[in-house]
DNA sequence: GCCAACGTTGGC
DNA sequence: GCCAACGTTGGC
């Protein structure tokens, strides 16, 4: 089956998309939304993840590959962590402006539920990022 | 820095 | 179990 693919948001003053190119990989953690942290469940080793710097400007700028199985964070019962691997920089950032007025996506949660820092990404998507930058190799 | 959205906490 | 108060996130 072909891989999945979700997008993780982080504040880059906390953990940046430099921050992972340089640790290569990375555990992801902190997540405590239930409704993020059952995403987080449904990722498997193989899938794919758009990174996304809220605050500043918010936007995708990386993409990464899951590379373990969703397992419990050892330091909250709550949440649930999976290993990510750093594969490229999308270069430019497509920018939260350009998605929304792309018009494409007014009903997916990055654009209708702010504050939802892990979800699934639509096919759509995907495809329209291809289009956007098509140098880039998803 | 402000504010809207919304999740969490705690008193009852 | 309800809900008011409070805290956090994230866009602008």
């Amino acid at each position: 089956m072909a891989s999945n693919w979700f997008l993780a948001k982080t504040d880059p003053g906390t953990y940046s998309a430099a921050q992972l190119a340089a640790d290569k990989r990375t555990t992801w953690d902190g997540v405590t939304n239930p409704q993020a942290v059952s995403v987080i469940r449904t990722m498997r080793a193989g899938d794919k993840v758009w990174i996304y710097h809220s605050g500043g400007e918010p936007a995708v700028v990386a993409i990464a590959k899951v590379v373990s199985e969703a397992k419990p964070d050892p330091s909250n019962a709550k949440s649930a962590v999976v290993d990510l691997e750093y594969l490229r920089a999308v270069d430019p950032p497509v920018t939260l402006r350009e998605i929304r007025d792309s018009g494409l996506f007014a009903h997916w949660a990055l654009i209708r539920q702010g504050r939802l820092s892990t979800m699934a990404a639509p096919a759509r998507f995907q495809e329209w990022m291809k289009a956007q930058r098509p140098k880039l190799k998803l």
